[in-house]
RNA sequence: GGAGAGGUGGCAGAGUGGCCGAUUGCACCGGUCUUGAAAACCGGCGUGCCGCAAGGUACCGGGAGUUCAAAUCUCCCCCUCUCCGCCA
């Protein structure tokens, strides 16, 4: 959520920002409300003083004063539960309204949709095959790696079960991602599968609604999570640090549940686009302003190329257009890995600057020597590994003329072998 | 899941209907004293919202209620601790 005091006076700058990311929202209404909203706290307070004095007098009051300031009391009792009623009814509205104003944005995000992203760079040579490479599903089909049928059967289209090496694969790609964040100043945790639906709203899901891409438990205000951003970002939810604490770097490894409604159809083969995965990611807090911010994406991002460099799979890096941005996001660099079996590159990573737009919902605070009162921190999420998308990248990059698959040397030490094949 | 006890400002811990936005201690900041420090003493010290300001208002886990008046009484929910049950 953006402040409300900054919407208000740079109403021009916030309606041009929703243009360039293809949002509608009625900006001038937001002022309105909060206009309306203004004068009904200003009445209610005064409705409230009277309410108070009159009170305070009834304990000395003598036996004649007191049944007419009783009446009063009530009158004025009366009269401020229905000016709250007034004010909530406009705060409503003026939550709503101001809740689908996104973010701000980076000034030097391209401005445009998916098509207008820039590439920043592309990074490492794709292999050169003397033959016609396999996709992963192939790939996995000939050496018994996943189980596709049995997800089907279990859990519906959309889950799979890894099977045989796949399943040291994808432990060794959790563990030499955690082994690079935690030598990156990351403090490891392993963190919940579901969370509170308030806490998915903090982060800026939006668990029940029509479109929703969460699984929520019925019977309960919980929800399966869609990464870890929302339990490590959750986790922070209304507290308040000392400023000299941060930045606070975290990592943390969980299932993810998407239920990706509206997906269907769409290059949806396999394992990359599925109900359930696993991932470590990265979250941070920074101090409030966007240099903090900015230098700790930065380094999100090289952690995330530094381990698909190590990985030994070409990549490029995307800088995404202020269209394909989510709502908290100020900027947001993608990592897409070349992947053969597709002919072409699939997002493997994603790091997103919200500046305080997370922190204010969730009321992710600092405080500072030099500064009265608090401010809100700055909030940055970046995927170390996404065990399915990785998998599909070692899978079809690493495969060999023979069906066989290399395991990536930094993988090895995990995986126990230096060659997947047909047994 | 059952029984009991709790949740108050950065921490500790009073407060059971009006004198309480809240005693006190610690921590913290400023001052006096001191060669310096400690101790002692004096003063300050929560957050949000409205307001140009003076000031007002809200907040004692969260929500609803009773009352002229709620940290305090009632109900629901969340959380913590102890014991019991169950269990990887």
């Amino acid at each position: 959520m953006l402040d409300l005091q900054f919407i208000c006076d740079h109403s021009d700058e916030v309606k041009k920002n929703c243009e360039a990311r293809g949002v509608t929202v009625d900006v001038d209404a937001v002022l309105q409300f909060r206009e309306d909203r203004n004068k009904l706290i200003t009445a209610g307070d005064e409705l409230r003083r009277q309410a108070k004095e009159t009170s305070s007098k009834i304990p000395n009051a003598s036996a004649e004063e007191r049944p007419a300031l009783i009446e009063l009391g009530k009158k004025l009792r009366d009269e401020v539960s229905e000016a709250e009623a007034k004010q909530k009814e406009v705060e409503v509205k003026l939550y709503e309204q101001q809740s689908l104003i996104p973010n701000m944005t980076h000034p030097d995000a391209p401005v445009g949709g998916e098509d207008d992203a820039t590439e920043l760079r592309v990074v490492g040579d794709k292999p050169n095959f003397d033959f016609e490479p396999l996709d992963h599903v192939d790939i996995a089909a000939k050496l018994d790696l996943i189980d596709f049928e049995a997800g089907s059967r279990v859990a519906g289209h959309g889950f799979y079960y890894l099977k045989n090496d796949a399943v040291m694969l994808e432990l060794a790609l959790i563990q030499f991602a955690l082994m690079k964040v935690r030598s990156e100043g990351f403090t490891l945790y392993t963190t919940p599968d579901l969370a509170r639906d308030s806490v998915l709203e903090g982060i800026g899901f939006n668990p029940r609604g029509e479109e929703t891409q969460i699984y929520s438990v019925s019977g309960t205000d919980l929800s399966l999570v869609a990464t870890a951003e929302i339990t490590l970002g959750g986790a922070m939810k209304d507290q308040t640090v000392d400023i000299t604490d941060l930045p606070i770097k975290v990592a943390g490894l969980s299932h993810c549940f998407r239920t990706e409604a509206g997906a269907h159809g769409r290059k949806t083969r396999g394992i990359y686009r599925v109900h359930q995965f696993t991932k470590v990611e990265m979250f941070g807090f920074t101090g409030p302003d966007v240099e903090q911010s900015n230098a700790l994406h930065m380094q999100i991002v090289r952690i995330e190329e530094e381990i698909f460099q190590a990985l030994g799979i070409p990549y490029r890096l995307i800088d995404t257009a202020t269209g394909d941005l989510g709502g908290p996001a100020y900027r947001k660099f993608d990592l897409e890995a070349w992947m053969p079996g597709r002919g072409e590159y699939g997002e493997v990573t994603s790091a997103s600057n919200c500046t305080d737009y997370q922190a204010r919902r969730l009321g992710i605070r600092c405080r500072s020597a030099e500064k009265k009162g608090t401010q809100f921190v700055h909030t940055l999420n970046g995927t170390a590994i996404s065990c399915a998308r990785a998998l599909i990248a070692v899978l079809e990059n690493y495969q060999q003329a023979d069906g066989s698959v290399v395991v990536p040397e930094v993988l090895r030490p995990w995986v126990g072998k230096d060659v997947i094949s047909v047994s």
